[in-house]
DNA sequence: GCAGGACGCGCACGCCGTACGCTAGGATGA
DNA sequence: TCATCCTAGCGTACGGCGTGCGCGTCCTGC
C-alpha cells in the first residue's frame, strides 16, 4: 500500500466510480474509434490509446468487441451510416447523389479507403447492405434486370472507391505531415517536377496545375468521370 | 567464447563469409519481399522475417532501404514493372488490355490493394510514370485533349484499382483462412444468407449465384463496368 | 442474505520497427 | 608493408503493440 493514498484524508472520502451504467459499451467504443481515426489516422489507433480516451485500460475492451479487427469491422460500418439514401425519381440522379455522398465520406474518414482496401466492399455490415439494396432497387426501377442492376452498382461504386482511395491517401499524407496542403505541395513539386522530366505528357499537365486549386480539379475530374460512367451505363438502357 | 565454437574442428576450417559481393543488395531486399508479401500478405511481412530469409538479421535490411515504409514503396513499384504497355493501335483496344493486365497483376498480388489504400494512386515511382505516360499518349492520340485524357485515364485506373480491390481483398480473406475459395465460401454462406434475409433483392442475387463461379462471375462484371466505362469516355469522341 | 454473472484491471507474453555502437574484412594510400 | 578508413552486417535494447488470463468488485435476481 503506497503512501500516496494518505493524501486522501479518508477511505471513505474517495468517490466510488459509479457503476449504475457502465462506462464503456460497443457503441461508445466504436464512436470513440471512429473519432480517434479521424484524428490521428488508421495506423495510429491503438486498443491502449483507445482505452484510454475512454478513461478505461486496453484489455477493458475486449468485454465489448472481441478484437481489434472487429472493432475497425464495426467503424467502418458506423460510419456507412452516415449515407444518405436519396430517392430523387430518377435514377441518375439519385445515384450521383449517392455517389457524391460515398466520395464526401471517404474524404471526411480518410482511413476508410486503406480499411475498405483490406476489408473489400462486400461484407456484411447492415449499413453496407441497407446502401446496397437501395441503390440495386433504384437500378432495377430503372430498367435493368436484376443481375445487370447488381453488375451496374458494382461498377459505379468501384469507381467511386477507386477515385476517392487515390484522394484520401494525399489528404492522409498531408494528415500526417503537419504541413498544410499549400505547404506540402510546394515541398514535393521539385522532386515531382524532377520525376516527370522525362515523359512530356506528365510533364505538361504538371506545369498546367501548377498553382492550381488541387481540391478543385480532384472535383472536378470526380465529377467527369462519374459522368462518364454514367453515361456508358445509361446506353444500355437505350 | 561458448563451448560450441569446439565442435569445429579447427578455427581455420571455418569457411570465411565471402564478401566479394555483399550479401544484401537493394533488389535482393525488394524481390524477396514481393515474394514474401504474395505468399503470406501485407501483415506477414515484419522485418525480422524478410531478413531471416534473406539469410541477415533485420536491422541489415536497414542499411539498404530507409524504413519498412519506403521498402512496401519500392515492392511496389516493381511490381508495376510487371505491366506491358501494349500498343495496338486502337486506343479502346489498348486501355482494355492495359486494364485487364492491371486486374491480374492486383490479383496475383492482393497485398497491392491494400499497399494502394493508402500510397494512393499517384506516387512517383518509375514505373508507375512509365505506364502513366503510355495510356495518357494513347488516349491523347485518340483525340482526347490532354487535361481530358488524363481525366479519362484517371477515370479507368480508378475503376480498375476499385473493382480490384474488393477481388484481392477475397483473395487475401481466402488465404489467410487456409481454406479452399470453395470451402470457404460454403462455411460463410449461412451467415450471409441470413444478413440478407431483409432485403429481397440481395436476396435474390445470392440465390442466383450460389453454387456459382465466383471468380467467373467476378471477371464477368469486370468486363462489363470496363466496357461500360469505355462506352462512356467514347461517346465524348463524337 | 447469497449465488452468480458482468465488468474493468493488471500482468505477462511474444511480437514489432528501428536507433545505436561494435567488429571484421576489403580498399586505399604512404 | 602497414596504417587508415569505409562498408556491411550483427547484437542489444527501447518503447510500443495485440491480446490471453486470472483477479477483485459491484449489480442483479432469488
Amino acid at each position: 500500500m503506497p503512501a500516496d493514498d494518505k493524501q486522501i484524508p479518508s477511505v471513505w472520502a474517495r468517490p466510488r466510480p459509479d457503476r449504475r451504467q457502465p462506462l464503456l459499451t460497443r457503441e461508445s467504443i466504436v464512436a470513440e474509434a471512429v473519432r480517434l481515426l479521424d484524428e490521428e489516422g488508421l495506423d495510429n489507433l491503438s486498443m491502449r490509446r483507445l482505452g484510454s480516451r475512454l478513461g478505461a485500460g486496453a484489455t477493458s475492451l475486449y468485454r465489448h468487441v472481441a478484437s481489434k479487427d472487429e472493432l475497425l469491422e464495426l467503424a467502418l460500418d458506423a460510419v456507412y451510416e452516415e449515407l444518405p439514401l436519396p430517392d430523387t425519381g430518377d435514377w441518375r440522379t439519385t445515384v450521383t447523389e449517392v455517389a457524391r455522398a460515398m466520395r464526401a465520406t471517404i474524404l471526411r474518414h480518410p482511413w476508410l479507403a486503406a480499411k475498405l482496401g483490406d476489408a473489400g466492399l462486400a461484407y456484411l455490415g447492415p449499413n453496407m447492405l441497407r446502401q446496397s439494396e437501395f441503390v440495386l432497387g433504384v437500378m432495377e426501377d430503372a430498367g435493368f434486370p436484376l443481375a445487370e442492376a447488381d453488375q451496374a452498382v458494382t461498377t459505379v461504386m468501384a469507381y467511386v472507391v477507386g477515385i476517392s482511395t487515390g484522394e484520401a491517401a494525399w489528404l492522409s499524407t498531408v494528415a500526417r505531415s503537419g504541413l498544410s496542403e499549400q505547404e506540402l505541395t510546394e515541398k514535393l513539386w521539385p522532386a515531382a517536377e524532377q520525376a516527370v522530366q522525362d515523359y512530356p505528357r506528365l510533364r505538361a499537365r504538371y506545369a498546367q496545375q501548377r498553382d492550381g486549386d488541387t481540391s478543385g480539379v480532384n472535383q472536378d475530374t470526380f465529377e467527369y468521370g462519374l459522368q462518364r460512367v454514367l453515361d456508358g451505363l445509361q446506353a444500355r438502357l437505350a
